[in-house]
DNA sequence: CAAGATTGACCCATCAATCTTC
DNA sequence: GAAGATTGATGGGTCAATCTTG
């Protein structure tokens, strides 16, 4: 809703201009269309989604190519649950398994198969080319790097909320 | 995966720097936090989504606040199918209404109601606070602006594969 | 046959409830 | 009771199929 349209003037109420209005909309733009973007490309050559990817990515640099549950849940900002269901899937596809803790009979480990490293393996050069292509290869290195700062302040302040 | 972990060198992959890495990951934690962040504000407060929101305010834009489900469609990056749905469950919920459409009986319009308006109305001050407390307020004046270009360049990119 | 729009089946995320172990 | 983890129900997105009108 713009400004010029409101029939009730909210004096209280910080809008945006119509400057910081191009902007905001720009980036809710990117955040629809990119992931949908690289996840078709992804699933179209690979046969994975982007959330197989990004927990492909955690255990593959982890110790062991493994990680607890948990552990792992916070590392792909994923909720416990979402986690669990995902890891259900992906174990059903042979790209992880689960074994139980030794240390702590509560716990469970992720942990990547062979297959799950041979999907990485192959999916991965596709995916950074995409990534390249469709965001990287747009920008200049300054304004990549802009993009990219400016991102991880924002991630920042939403990561302190969670307290 | 990092370059280094890799066993197998892929010399005509252009894999990521450290530095780009670190961009890159800085975006897509963003695209996965800030709209979770946002939605849970806005249906907490307001009880409707970011779907509905965007919906509202396309059509609180247009003449006679109504839009046609495939110019709608396209002004909120939905597909036919998705957005057909969302009219649904809006009209369920009283914000908007379908019209059959005069000069093509093929078509239907989207219109708003006086509940969607006042439900957009209510909900707009809210959101904007929300966006500038997560987001612009979190970034120089200088930072956001280079945060909307070079988002609006990748979405440019994006819209042009659609042909 | 193409365009506008919808439908239903399937897949994934969220939320609250639950179970086990600490 | 808190922490680690899972489960099932529900809501929303995607895809292919379908229907109607141009």
């Amino acid at each position: 809703m713009t400004r010029a349209t409101r029939t009730i003037p909210a004096q209280t109420t910080r809008w945006l201009s119509a400057d910081e209005q191009r902007h905001w909309r720009a980036f809710i733009s990117a955040v629809e269309l990119l992931p949908d973007r690289l996840q078709r490309d992804l699933v179209a050559e690979h046969g994975i989604t982007m959330a197989d990817y990004e927990i492909l990515v955690r255990l593959s640099e982890a110790e062991g190519r493994r990680l607890r549950m948990s552990e792992l849940a916070e590392r792909s900002l994923s909720s416990r649950s979402r986690l669990s269901h995902q890891i259900s899937r992906m174990e059903a596809a042979g790209l992880v398994r689960r074994e139980d803790c030794a240390e702590d009979r509560r716990g469970q480990w992720a942990v990547m198969t062979a297959q799950g490293w041979a999907a990485i393996e192959t999916a991965a050069p596709d995916h950074v080319e995409s990534v390249r292509a469709h965001l990287v290869d747009q920008l200049t290195p300054a304004e990549f790097a802009a993009l990219g700062r400016a991102c991880a302040k924002v991630v920042d302040h939403l990561q302190s909320l969670e307290d």
